[in-house]
DNA sequence: CTGTGGTTTTTTATTGATAAAAGACCAAAC
DNA sequence: GTTTGGTCTTTTATCAATAAAAAACCACAG
C-alpha cells in the first residue's frame, strides 16, 4: 500500500457540507477556485468531484458542475478516517504517558506502538524526534527509545520555565495600551471566567480549555516564537494532566478561575505590582497543584 | 543496500589505536569486556575482530585473541567515514543557511538535501524535524520545507530568550557555594581567558569555542533540561556565526572575552549587583554583535 | 490573452524487503 | 558455577517500489 487517502476524504467531507447550503442545479464554481477555498490542491479537488459524481451527489461534464441532490449524511466519510495522524499519536501517546502506570525506564518500540495506535511507523518516529527535546523521552542511537518520566525533577524544572515566561509576557502585556487586540481579548476570556463561575459545577469541566487559552494568550503578548512554541507543549501537558487528576477538580478549577480573574483586574484596573503579585500567587498555586499529583518515586 | 557499516567501522578503528598501546602477543581479554570498553554490541565487536583477523593485525582462535602485528595507518577507516550522519547534516546545513546567500522563502527538497549531503533521505528528514521548533524552518503539511530565513526578529526573540535564561542561571549560580564544582569550573575558565588575552591575535581564533564553553556552564548552573537544551542550539548557531561573520573578528572576540573576565571577577569577589550588571553589559555587546550582521531585509 | 479543465510530471507518504547492530540463548571451558 | 564464545532472534536503519497529493504543463473556449 501507499499513502493514505486522508486528504481526500477530508476535501470530499468539506465539499460537501459545503453543498448542504445549496439548492439542487446550483453550479459549484470553477476547479481552482474550490481548490483555493479548501486548501487544497486541485488534483484532489478533481478526485473528490469525481467520487462525488459517480455517488450522482453532482452532475459533472467538463465547465459544468451541478447539485444532483443533496448530499445525505452516509455520503460523509467518518470523522475518525479524516482526523490528522499526528492528532491521533500525540492524544494516544500521551494519554498512554499520563496515565501514570507506565514506568519511568519502559523502552518504546516503535513498530508497536505504530500496531497499538494503527498509524505508520515513520509518523510514530516523527512524534517521538519532536517530542524528544521536550525531555520525556531519550533516544539511544542503534537502540530503542526510552520513557524518562514524569519526574518531580522535570515537573520542576518545567515550571521555572513556565515562571520565566509568563512573568516576562506580563511585563509586555502590561506596556502594551488597553486598546490593543490581546487586551481586548483578555477581556473577552474575563467575561468567559465569570460565566463559568456562575454556571453550575457540572460546567466546570470546561475550564481546562479555558485554562489552556488564558495562558496561551497572556505568553502570545511575548511576541517570541520560543515562548509560543513552549507554551503550545506545555498547554498539551497541563491539558493532559488535567484529564487524569480528577482528584478535588471542580474545587480546584473553581480556585484558578478565580486567580485568573484577579489577575485580569490587576490589568485592567490595578497596579502593576498587583499583576505581577497576582501572577506569581496563581504560578504558585499551579505548581502545587502539579507537584501533589507526581510521585515521590521515580528516576 | 540496508543500513550503513558506520558502527562497525568506528569500533574496528577504536579498538586498532587501543591495539597501538600493545606490544605483539599480548592478550586482548574477553568479548564482553571488548564490547563494554567500547560501547557496542558483543556482535560488533566480533566483526571487528575477525575483519582485523582476516588483515592479520591479530591472531584469532576461540579464547585466543593475541596482537599479531602493530596496526598501520591504512589499517583504520578514514575519519570521514566514522563521523556521525547527524554531525555531517547539521555542519553542511547549518553552514549553508548561515553562509547568507540562501534567501528566506527557498523551498528544501528532502531528496535533493539527502543527494547535496551524501545522507540516507532519513536522516535529512530526522534532522529538519528537530530543526523546526528552533524555528528556522517550517514544514507545509504534504508539501515541502520552507526557509524562514535568519530575520531580524529571529535574532531579536533569539536574544530575549537567551537573556531570561542567563539572567535566571546567574542568580542561581550567586547561591551557589565557591567550592562547588560548576565555580570551580569557572576559575578554570577564568585561567582559559587570561591565557588567551596573553597570546597572540590569531590565537583569538579559539575563542569562540571557549566564548561557547562558557555560556554553556553558565547555563548548566540553572540545572533545567530546557535550559541546556537551548544553550546548545544556540551555541550551534552563535559557532555558525562566528565562522561567518570575520569582520572585526580579533577586536571583537578580544572584547568579548574581557566582558567574560569581568563577570567571571565580580562572582569572585564582586557583589551580586556587579555580577548581573557585568552580565547584561555582555549580553548586550553579543546581542549588538550578532544584529549588527544580520541583514534589514528579509520577511 | 485570460480563465478553465484535461493531462503529465514531480514530490511526498507509506510500505515491505534487506542488512547492520543489538540482544538473547545455550553449551563448552575454565 | 561463573565466564566465555558460538549461534540464533529481534530490532533498527536504509533503500526501492508504489500510490496520493501537489504542481506544472498545455490546449482550447470565451
Amino acid at each position: 500500500m501507499a499513502r493514505d487517502t486522508k486528504v481526500f476524504k477530508d476535501v470530499t467531507n468539506r465539499l460537501l457540507s459545503h453543498l448542504q447550503g445549496l439548492t439542487p442545479g446550483a453550479e459549484l464554481g470553477s476547479e481552482a477556485t474550490l481548490a483555493a477555498a479548501l486548501g487544497a490542491s486541485r488534483t484532489t479537488v478533481r478526485s473528490a468531484l469525481s467520487h462525488m459524481a459517480q455517488a450522482g451527489i453532482i452532475d459533472w461534464s467538463g465547465r459544468d458542475k451541478r447539485l444532483a441532490r443533496q448530499p445525505r449524511r452516509d455520503d460523509f466519510f467518518s470523522l475518525d478516517e479524516t482526523r490528522p495522524t499526528a492528532e491521533r499519536i500525540e492524544e494516544a501517546f500521551l494519554h498512554w504517558i499520563l496515565q501514570g502506570d507506565v514506568a519511568p525506564g519502559t523502552t518504546l518500540n516503535e513498530a508497536e506502538l505504530s500496531r497499538r495506535y494503527d498509524v505508520p511507523a515513520a509518523a510514530v518516529r516523527e512524534f517521538l524526534i519532536r517530542f524528544e527535546p521536550f525531555g520525556l523521552i531519550e533516544k539511544r542511537p542503534n537502540r530503542h527509545w526510552v520513557l524518562k518520566g514524569f519526574t518531580r525533577s522535570f515537573a520542576q524544572e518545567m515550571f521555572d520555565v513556565r515562571e520565566m515566561y509568563e512573568s516576562h509576557a506580563l511585563d509586555r502585556l502590561l506596556a502594551l495600551p488597553a486598546e490593543s487586540p490581546i487586551r481586548q481579548a483578555l477581556r473577552e476570556i474575563d467575561a468567559e471566567h465569570r460565566a463559568l463561575l456562575k454556571a453550575e459545577d457540572a460546567a466546570m469541566l470546561s475550564f481546562p480549555a479555558l485554562d489552556a487559552r488564558f495562558h496561551r494568550l497572556l505568553l502570545s503578548a511575548a511576541c517570541n516564537r520560543f515562548i509560543d512554541n513552549f507554551g503550545q507543549t506545555i498547554s498539551i501537558i497541563v491539558h493532559y494532566h488535567y484529564r487524569w487528576n480528577k482528584k478535588d477538580e471542580t474545587l480546584r478549577n473553581r480556585k484558578a478561575a478565580e486567580e485568573h480573574l484577579r489577575i485580569l483586574a490587576a490589568l485592567e484596573n490595578g497596579t502593576a505590582a498587583e499583576a505581577r503579585d497576582a501572577l506569581a500567587a496563581h504560578l504558585a498555586t499551579a505548581r502545587d497543584t502539579l507537584m501533589r499529583s507526581v510521585p515521590w518515586a521515580g528516576a
